[in-house]
Parts: structure tokens; sequence; C-alpha cells
DNA sequence: TGTATCCGAAACTACTCAGTTCCGTATATA
DNA sequence: TATATACGGAACTGAGTAGTTTCGGATACA
């Protein structure tokens, strides 16, 4: 999906999930973008090895300047590469996002190896560590960062949707219909809703209140607002 | 963000509370940006009566177009008034960015006025009205050409905050207060988690899944979570 | 009625940045 | 070792935009 010619990435939205290296054993072809089918083969290859640490590049300056405020040349610059490899690599900077956040999916939360505590406050307090609440975070910066070129590139959103927010919930979908399943909580309650509350909460603080989505925060979301609505006490019940 | 009077928007950040018709009324000055306290006054006066025009026109190419894709001929356009006499009454586009949302404040949610049923899923409900839905639609799109500038501007984030965040959650905690103090619900509860509910999952809703936030949408937080959060049955009770 | 000032329109300046081209060097194939 | 190609670096092109200046015409005050 990376270096993805312009029509293709607009008509093929699942292409997305193929990650950079699969396509370097594939396209060992010449110096253009991704193009010439023709059996040429000489030369130095390029190095796709470096994909990866180029389209990180690419998502730290996302991060830190926005879509609109991030050039090429930061990102080259990062990346400690030239500004015509970047482009004999991906034929225009939107492309270049696209890429560098579809690439961003993989990297944490496995959906295979969910823990699982016998309760749902013990699960989704599992899920409350360093490491996922930092890369949470940058996520959000990224996508602060994005938010006002969603409505003009429908492709970007769903990229976007597909690698940030998707996962996210999906985790939480996982947890509440193990609890439902034990018969933790009642069956009828709305999974769908209550598996956006923390995600929104979380974006809602960082992006738009600029305050810390910290460890104490989440929990205080999980105990007073999460297990409340489900019908569950929080650690400190709140009874009149 | 760029073009930012580096220095005066870090230094006072405070100035930015003053909206331009207050202005008016000190500033009959001359031609040039709020400057020369000299007391000349020949000539025709600046008509301070078309500032709310332009100011509108800047927050509709906001929505749209985002921070970094408003110019300055957009809005000139849009107000049909001349880009000169943008810049006669705003020394830069982020003044002017800055002032057009500290001016969206007032408009909509008198909160001295709020309604009053006598419970606060009526209260709630009440608060759902097309008007209120249309007028926070058009905050979240401006909010989102806004969020990659918000890092990088102090003085624009708490305008946003005290223009679009904090008068809605405010609502929200007069609402819940009062059900506290009738006893309806449980004093040991957090307002302040509580009442951010409902605006953070409608941002996250219209800004990062770009859904609308419909009056189905609403009424479906304020029953399947914001009311069973607070110990009080939704709508529909949903006891397994 | 004169005049100082504002107005909208448009031309102009200075700058940034996406994307291209060229260069000398490095490296994988034959 | 010869060749074709990728590489980093830097200069270049072209488009777009913030901010300024200039202009003829409108307008409020004296």
């Amino acid at each position: 999906m990376n270096t993805q010619t312009e029509e293709k990435a607009a008509t093929t939205p699942p292409d997305l999930s193929t990650d950079p290296d699969a396509a370097a054993e594939i396209e060992t072809t010449g110096d253009d973008v991704a193009e010439t089918p023709g059996p040429r083969k000489l030369g130095r290859k390029r190095d796709h090895s470096r994909d990866p640490e180029i389209l990180d590049a690419a998502l730290d300056v996302l991060a830190e300047e926005g879509y609109d405020g991030m050039t090429i040349d930061m990102v080259a610059a990062r990346a400690k590469a030239g500004k015509a490899t970047l482009y004999r690599r991906w034929p225009s900077k939107g492309e270049l996002v696209v890429d560098a956040v579809a690439c961003m999916k993989r990297g944490d939360l496995d959906l295979d190896n969910l823990p699982d505590t016998g309760t749902l406050r013990g699960d989704l307090l599992a899920m409350v560590k360093p490491r996922t609440i930092v890369d949470a975070g940058r996520k959000l910066q990224i996508m602060a960062g994005l938010m006002s070129v969603l409505s003009r590139s429908p492709e970007l959103a769903s990229t976007i949707d597909a690698a940030i927010v998707e996962p996210r919930a999906q985790v939480n979908r996982i947890l509440l219909r193990r609890a439902v399943e034990r018969g933790e909580i009642a069956e009828t309650i709305d999974i769908e809703a209550i598996a956006l509350i923390a995600p929104s909460m979380a974006a809602y603080r960082s992006l738009v209140r600029q305050l810390p989505v910290d460890r104490d925060f989440l929990i205080s979301v999980i105990d007073g607002i999460v297990l409340p609505a489900v019908g569950l006490p929080g650690g400190k019940t709140a009874e009149a």
C-alpha cells in the first residue's frame, strides 16, 4: 500500500492493510514510483528496510506540527534522508501521510492476547498500562494534527478510523462481550455505545481541553462512568 | 500557529478577553489598528457595526476550511469587504481568528434561563433542541479546524475553552447540581466528570468519526450512559 | 461645502513549500 | 570491474498566501 498510485488508493481502501515490506519483494523494479511492470533489474536496489524509519519520522513530525505544518523537508531531515528519496517512494505528501497512518496500526493492542481477569473491572484496569497510555497519547496527537484534513480526505478519514479509532473500540467491545457471556452485566446494554465512552472522554480531554490522559483519569472514567453505566459498582460505590 | 504576533500573543494572553465592540467605543481614533491615543477625530468614522459580519464570515470559512486552509481573501470575499479593511481592524490573521472565536461565546445557551422540568432526565432532554444541536455542530466544525493549532497557541486554546467547551459543561453542571439538591441523585457523584460525558461523546462522534450528532444519538447517550452513571434508569430501563 | 478619513478593489512584495532536477557518491548485479 | 541504479544534498520551479500599498469613490464631521 505504500507508494500507492492515486486511483488504486481511491478505489481500493482495503489495500491499506498491507505493509510496506510486502511490496518490497514484489516491486524490485526501477527508480520510478511503483510503475513499469517491465522486467529490468539492474543496478542498486531500493532499500525498502528504510521505509518504516521514514514513515515513523513522518508520524513524529505529524504529531508535533499537524498536517499543514508538516513539510517534506522536515520529514526528510528527521529521517536523515534526501527529499528526493521520499518522492521516489511516495508520489505526494498526502500519500506519504496516509501510508504512515496506516502502518501505525500494528505495534500495540494485540486483540488475541487481551487480559482475562474474570471481572470486567479487572479487565478494564489491566488495559491501563503506561505503555498503552503513551501509545494512545501519541495517536491522539497525530489525530489532532489530521483533524482539519479529515473532512477533505475520505481516504485519510477511513485510514485513521482503521488505525486509531477502531482498534481501541474493538478491545472494549471484546471485554464487554465477555462480561455479558459470563453473566456479569445485562445483555441488554448497548455495547457499542459503552465501548466508546473511554475513547471519547480521553480524546476530548487530550485534544480539546489539552489536559493529560493519565492513569488516574482513566481509572476515574472506568469507576465513575463505565461501570455504573453497565449497572456495576465502581471502585468506590457511590450509594446515597 | 504561524503569523501569531509572536511576542504579544506569548506575553499577554489576557488581552484576548476583550471583544471588538468594546474597543469601538474607546478607540474611535484613526485609520491604524488600535494605536495612537492622540485625540484626532476628523473625517469619516470607522463603521464598527460591520465587525460582527466580518467575524461571522471568518467563522464560516474557519468551519469549512480549517485554520490553515482559511485565507484572508476568502473572509474578505464572504464578508463583501476589502482585504485592506480587515487589516485595518485586526493586525493579523491569528488575531482575527482569536477575536472571531471569542465573539462566538454569546449567541446561544443563556445560563440564567435553563429548563426546569423537575427531573434530571426532563432537563437534559429539554436541552436537545434542533437549534442547540445546529449551534453545537457548527462549534464542533470550527473546533476541528483549530485543533492542530491549539498546541501551538495557548491563547487560542483558552479562548476556545471559554467560548465552546466551558459553556456547555456549565449547563450540565447546573442541571446536575439541581438534581443533587432536590435529592434525585446522590451527592457523592462526580459532577465534573458526568457533565463532560455528553460533550465528549458528541465531539468524538462528530470530529473523529465524522458521524452526525443528531437527536437520537444525544438521547441514547443520556438514557444509556449519563442517567445510568448517576444511578437513575434511562428511558428504557435495562435490568437483567 | 470642504476635507479628512473610511471604503472596496486590485496590484504588488516577500516568503513558504510541494514537487523536480541535477550532482557526486555508494552499491548491488553481471 | 563495468554498469545501472539508489542514495543524500542542494539548487531550482511554480503556485499560493500573508501582509502592504495604491487608487477612485463614498461619507461623516466642521
